[in-house]
DNA sequence: GCCAACGTTGGC
DNA sequence: GCCAACGTTGGC
């Protein structure tokens, strides 16, 4: 089982709009960047992910769950481009910021400290039990 | 709103 | 294959 972040403006895609799509969930479309689309090709069924706001609060807000393999992205039609699917299971009660994140040294090699444009991210074992606890939720949903 | 960092494109 | 120019992202 592997960990991720996904990372989405909330005026394009948020978290409410997210959890509105229910137990279908919603493909993670709009990625045009080979980093996170190799992540994206890496998931498995049931692999979870931090659902992060970025620009507005910038905060970890939820758990997402992978619940469809890396297939053509629906919004366009070069074929280079492809997303997962991914439905929401988690509120994070306490979404931990940026700055939390930060000021946490377990967290400094985080690659959303070290690379904070790349939208699709790998978060390690120890990154994710420790963002979970910061948040106030269970590790495993 | 600004700007640094990064990724991509295209000319050579 | 290199690298300058350009566009985009996202923190501040």
């Amino acid at each position: 089982m592997a960990y991720w972040l996904f990372k989405s403006e909330p005026s394009t895609w948020s978290w409410e709009m997210q959890k509105k799509k229910g137990d279908a969930g919603q493909e993670w479309d709009g990625v045009r960047n080979y980093q996170a689309r190799n992540n994206m090709r890496a998931m498995k069924i049931g692999d979870l992910g931090f659902f992060y706001h970025s620009q507005e609060n910038k905060d970890v807000v939820g758990i997402v769950e992978v619940c469809g393999l890396a297939h053509q992205d629906s919004t366009t039609d070069d074929g280079r481009w492809e997303c997962v699917d991914v439905r929401a299971v988690r509120d994070v009660p306490n979404p931990p910021t940026l700055e939390d994140i930060k000021k946490n040294p377990k967290l400094a090699e985080m690659v959303l400290v070290k690379n904070s444009r790349l939208s699709v991210q790998p978060v390690t074992d120890a990154e994710w039990k420790e963002i979970c606890r910061m948040g106030g939720v269970d590790p495993v949903p």
